[in-house]
DNA sequence: GCGCGGCATTTGTGATCACAAACGCGCATG
DNA sequence: CATGCGCGTTTGTGATCACAAATGCCGCGC
């Protein structure tokens, strides 16, 4: 079924011109952008032989992939060293959700001193896909809009290490967020975006805060209560 | 030549009774220590084939081994897939300080509730074993008892997820810390660690807060200047 | 004496195999 | 009809090999 083609013995074979990562890099972020915006629910099994096949891999960079991942807490572990999404404890979630209001709050004050007008532009923009994502009940592409609201705005603090720690928060959070929205979707596109956006157009540090903070617990509040 | 017994066509052959974890978990935790408490320096080289000959592996589990300390940012990948202790910018390692000065008097806080005295002793024990490393002009047992001194706080915040972040920061921190040390040796032992035992017995919130603040962002001082 | 080109070596990547443990499904039994 | 037991299958782990790229070192030429 994953052979595509017949398998030529060539180690390394689709080598185009175009410069190209090594093979489990590429599956580690495919897989990693899935996590990320909920493609996968929580309590997936991912097996090495299955993605090996439905990639074409062997399971060496297949294994490598998801070692990285675990690594980040996007998959879990189990004791027989099965891997899978992670179905997160309340407790858990709570726990992450603290650690974005502690952390975005600080990147979104990094970034407000470099915030200038095409940004918030592009930030309206992104939260423009953002409404017809909730108009059309679309959980990923909800998620993955919302990501890339707050990422946009992030990116300006150049704060690179902060960002990755926060991402791999988030790459906690997909399955979950996913699930949420499956329980609960999303009658209403992000208010709080337009007070972020509004700080951000006054220069409000503590309003931006505040209103970052906001955001990210009143989104996961659904699932702790 | 890595041959130190005649090599049994078994798999895996020392297999005794005790729990046994796989091969490269236990790689893994060993330099992951090693890294943490600054044993290696920034800049150190770690090639595969070199330690699978150390620890008597295969470069299978030494890849994944790796690769996991890759992905917590205890060690960095070169383009060409060298990985090395990181050796930090300024830049960096302010932001690294920024996460646990962020991250930390938080899960201080959540710990303070639980902090009975027998808790307070114990901080208070491994503190004079650190006072000791600082007489003894011993940076490894400096940084591990500093860290010793913070996670057994930490542990009793009851926030895994929490504490699993903040470690990945002093992961990253772990060779520069030790590089630190090298050229500035702690004439003192750490003075702010008193004031955060005094706000634990007196039950102050907003003090232990500070402590604990000042004690991080003291420490790295140093480095950025 | 100095720089540079080429080759031997080192090193990471991926495929494949052998093995043991875990899993699960079906059958036999009480 | 319910409940274990057992075996075939699936799955992770680690070793080994083939290969290509990067490294670095030595010697040749200027």
């Amino acid at each position: 079924m994953a052979e595509t083609s017949p398998r030529p013995p060539l180690a390394t074979p689709a080598k185009s011109p175009p410069a190209e990562a090594a093979a489990h890099d590429r599956l580690y972020r495919v897989l990693r952008q899935q996590i990320l915006v909920g493609e996968l629910l929580p309590g997936q099994a991912l097996t090495l032989r299955g993605l090996g096949k439905q990639f074409g891999l062997s399971m060496t960079p297949v294994r490598e992939a998801l070692r990285r991942l675990v690594a980040e807490g996007a998959l879990t572990l189990s004791s027989s060293g099965r891997v899978a999404t992670p179905e997160l404890t309340n407790e858990r979630i709570e726990e992450l959700a603290a650690l974005r209001a502690l952390i975005e709050p600080e990147l979104a004050s990094r970034a407000l001193p470099r915030a200038h007008l095409a940004l918030i532009d592009r930030l309206s923009a992104i939260n423009t896909v953002n409404a017809e994502a909730v108009a059309k009940r679309d959980a990923v592409a909800y998620i993955r809009t919302n990501l890339e609201f707050h990422r946009t705005l992030y990116l300006r603090a150049q704060a690179p290490a902060m960002l990755a720690v926060l991402e791999t928060v988030w790459l906690q959070l997909g399955p979950t967020m996913r699930a949420l929205y499956e329980k609960v979707p999303r009658n209403e596109p992000p208010r709080h975006h337009r007070l972020i956006l509004a700080a951000l157009r006054a220069g409000d540090e503590p309003g931006l805060r505040l209103a970052i903070r906001t955001d990210v617990t009143q989104g996961l509040r659904h699932l702790t209560g």
